[in-house]
DNA sequence: CGATTTCCCTGGCCGC
DNA sequence: TGCGGCCAGGGAAATC
């Protein structure tokens, strides 16, 4: 379940391998959701950076004298993908390939998915139409455009549950499940809440900041399917203090957390301290 | 037209 | 041991 602090991870990690590598050759499995990757063919990486959730891989075609980035690749891992540069030749250490790039330097890039809820799309730079939720993507929790303010309003503005709102993507950008329930646990909001006061709009939007940044500190969260592009695991699941933890003390108030469901996803809170 | 629901996927785990 | 049932859940399509 690679949030932003887990894509954020493996960006870093791919970025010195793939800058000014040239893709050479592409493969995918047979379904449309990866089959753009063979468009990479024949172009070279000018830039890996990150949206949200979504890995942007800038490309210039190969032939061109000054490299300009003209077309972007984008990858979204979902629920399981993984993706890291390997040796060719190298022993096989992925078992649910749905695509790979062939690079300069005889290395492959490998995105490997066992539930293909991943997505992989080659787009004219900053042309993001075919994605939506890329195209109407909220502020990245670390600029100065997420403010407490602009939670406020986009909260007490709908009738939706704020984690539902959380999860959305469009209120601020990379926050899935986990570190929602990590955040509101922090801030002390109900995840059903739909109203936030000035004061509270700020320590949530704090919170959202904290529990990211640490999770990009411990290089993400590993729980089942996470790896980072070096085929480690995070480090954040030893410092998880709500997700996950219904029917276990909670860390402030010892209360019994509770497991709910919002927008179809597991929740937990403490029905103390997260008062609606 | 915005909000809500459904669907996509497979591995791991549980109970019988 | 085998197997059915269930759960994990982000995003896009379908439907309300």
């Amino acid at each position: 379940m690679p949030e932003l602090p887990e894509v954020e991870t493996i960006r870093r990690q791919l970025e010195p391998k793939l800058l000014g590598a040239t893709i050479l050759d592409a493969w995918t499995f047979g379904t449309p959701k990866f089959s753009d990757a063979l468009l990479a063919r024949g172009t070279s990486v000018t830039q890996i950076r990150r949206l949200g959730k979504y890995l942007l891989i800038g490309l210039a075609a190969v032939d061109q004298a000054e490299p300009t980035t003209e077309r972007e690749l984008i990858v979204h891992l979902g629920m399981t993908g993984r993706l890291a540069v390997v040796e060719e030749g190298a022993p096989e250490d992925y078992f649910h390939k749905r695509a790979t790039w062939n690079l300069s330097g005889d290395r492959i890039l490998v995105f490997d998915d066992v539930r293909r809820f991943g997505r992989i799309a080659l787009v004219d730079a900053g042309d993001y139409g075919s994605l939506p939720t890329l195209s109407a993507l909220g502020p990245e929790p670390f600029d100065d455009a997420f403010t407490p303010e602009h939670l406020r309003r986009a909260v007490n503005g709908s009738r939706r549950a704020i984690k539902t709102q959380l999860l959305g993507q469009r209120v601020v950008a990379g926050v899935g499940n986990i570190y929602a329930d990590e955040a509101l646990w922090l801030a002390g909001v109900h995840p059903r809440s739909h109203h936030l006061t000035r004061a509270r709009a700020e320590i949530l939007r704090d919170e959202i900041r904290n529990v990211l940044a640490s999770g990009i500190d411990d290089g993400g969260t590993t729980l089942r399917n996470y790896r980072d592009a070096d085929g480690g695991s995070g480090n954040h699941q030893n410092k998880l203090l709500c997700y996950g933890r219904a029917g276990l003390d909670c860390r402030r108030c010892g209360s019994i957390l509770r497991r709910i469901v919002v927008d179809a996803r597991s929740t937990t809170y403490c029905p103390v301290c997260q008062r609606r």
